[in-house]
DNA sequence: CAATGTGTGATAGACGCCTATCAGGAATTG
DNA sequence: CAATTCCTGATAGGCGTCTATCACACATTG
């Protein structure tokens, strides 16, 4: 059995193509009656329309942005790196995406960011704020008629249309479990460093870990989550009065971006191989110190495919296509020093 | 800058379309001179044939098999089901996917089927036993100009074009690493259950836990490794043994299927919190294990994604296109109680 | 009853490429 | 020099859909 055509489709309803066209795509009106004549038959016929042939018709450009913050973030350079290249590949496929910096920590400057984009664009994926600001910025896109994704970071009470990321919390619960089996019914302390508190990702993954950490391992004493920004040279302070502070210090679970601050601490205090370090984000630096022993796992979230299912989210939903949602959960990888890719 | 079209490349290169159309698909002799002139003009215009329009105009259908092992292990359901899914939503594609199964532990079976298959496919995806005899069939099927790709377990002398699976020697060197941790130094025997030494995925699987366990964890003796024929009840059966023989056992690791059989035996035996139990492959079965705590780890890998990562790779080879590997990577998912789906 | 509106049919042209065929000039052969 | 062979141009028709336009029957309105 060969596809059907919307030339069987019409023949068999006893209508012409170019009602059913109407039907298909709300072009005009067309009677109740006969409505339902085309889409009897187009359920008799298992007709769906031909998208390769639709989208060649329509010669119609997808136009996407993405929001990104700005600054060195190895994890946020890759996700650019990343959009960059599937942008390169997407132009054989009419679609085309724009790449715009702002700075994350400023929900001023990121809604700001946002209320400027025009309904040039078809969607937007942006790495978000959880601030009211934000939100409405993005309930703004959405009411405008552009679909928005929030990508890595959500804002869970926005109408944003689909994130696109790992479960933060489910991330900071496995994070706990391994550093409690990691460190074997010891007791000490461990301590937390987040990029900011204002970043949803990271509070989620500081509440998913401390919800393990106090029901399951009493033997270990969670100290005061510390902030430093993301930023590798801030973290390295915050990690090197964290080590002087606490000399019972015995695991450090990093939930931000910044681990290197936080190896090159490790390191000068020579407590590298006493203290179990667990991070988010495989780039070249947590690679290197996950393979010198400074980083004992790493958490990760493939920045390729998030910007892949990102776009395809957005070009489902600029088509009016429902999206297969397995196809779409970010997993939470987990690489220990046998299995970097 | 819009896309450049075959008629742009026509008239920059001063040739018709015909010529352009020769040059890129070989269908006839064409002088070198003009051969340069025109590849000359697609560079300059950075002309890539519109691949939608290229798919509607051949009409071409894609058709690629599976052959997949018969039986009721788990996983391969889980794939054989994957296979299906995909081939109902690539049927708007133009690609039709036929399954076949097979007795996965005879290399004659297989071979013969292999053998047996046409060349009407484009394409073949085979879950390979490591036999000279199919390999023999797999080169034969290379030879005849089908695409053979192999999925799960490799064949790596043979001259297939791809395998699709995890890296399975890293995955066992994962496993042996989460058992020395999970095991805090503790002596005590370790014992690995695999489906059968002739399937390659499990040697490697089994090489790379052992290749580990005994440079790192010199307090963990490891003991023979026993086949289980991936048959729940045969592996019952054996771990059930290992378990009567050996009253210090502490660490089961499950190199194939049948994690089921284990979980039964090592609950009949009252011992689930004793001994540390990692699998491979997340199912129904695995799942409630690892929630209720007699898993501790699953290692998996996900069949949909390999489904759609041979997929791809058929279509590339297909096409003549080459593929982005990094994003035919199969990943090793870990999965613990706090981060299943 | 004329003017308007509504629902439908028919059809042409486009999207970018593939396939096939025919014609004819240039180069090669005997 | 005629007969081939080789290379190239030109063009038609098709793939399945979308978009747009015109025509026409019929119903509704004032």
């Amino acid at each position: 059995m060969v596809r059907a055509t919307i030339e069987d489709v019409a023949s068999k309803a006893g209508v012409s193509v170019a009602t059913v066209d109407r039907v298909l795509n709300g072009r005009a009106a067309v009677r109740p009656l006969t409505v339902e004549r085309v889409e009897k038959a187009i359920r008799q016929l298992n007709y769906q329309p031909d998208r390769l042939a639709a989208r060649l018709a329509r010669g119609r450009e997808y136009r996407f942005c993405f929001v990104l913050p700005e600054g060195t973030n190895a994890f946020m350079i890759a996700l650019a790196d990343a959009v960059r290249d599937e942008a390169k590949r997407m132009t054989q496929e009419k679609v085309v995406i724009d790449l715009r910096h702002t700075d994350v920590f400023s929900a001023e400057t990121l809604s700001a960011a946002l209320d400027q984009i025009g309904t040039v664009y078809d969607g937007v994926a942006v790495v978000a704020l959880d601030h009211p600001r934000v939100r409405e910025s993005i309930n703004a896109l959405t009411d405008r008629g552009v679909a928005v994704v929030t990508l890595v970071s959500d804002v869970p009470n926005s109408r944003r249309q689909h994130y696109v990321g790992i479960d933060n919390a489910s991330a900071g619960r496995t994070a706990a479990t391994l550093m409690g089996r990691y460190l074997c019914g010891r007791e000490g302390k461990v301590g937390l460093i987040a990029g900011s508190l204002s970043l949803r990702d990271h509070v989620e993954r500081q509440f998913g870990f401390e919800q393990v950490m106090l029901h399951e391992y009493p033997n270990l004493s969670l100290l005061p989550v510390r902030e430093g920004r993301d930023d590798g040279e801030i973290v390295q302070r915050v990690a090197a009065q964290l080590l002087a502070e606490n000399s019972d210090l015995i695991g450090i679970y990093n939930v931000g971006a910044g681990a290197r601050g936080i190896a090159a601490a490790l390191e000068a205090a020579g407590r590298q191989h006493q203290v179990i370090f667990i991070t988010h984000e495989l780039t070249d630096d947590t690679r290197l110190a996950l393979i010198g022993g400074t980083i004992d796992i790493i958490i990760n979230q493939d920045a390729g495919h998030e910007v892949r299912s990102a776009i395809r989210v957005l070009m489902s939903k600029a088509d009016k296509i429902p999206l297969v949602d397995s196809m779409e959960r970010i997993r939470i990888d987990i690489y220990l020093r046998d299995n970097i890719p």
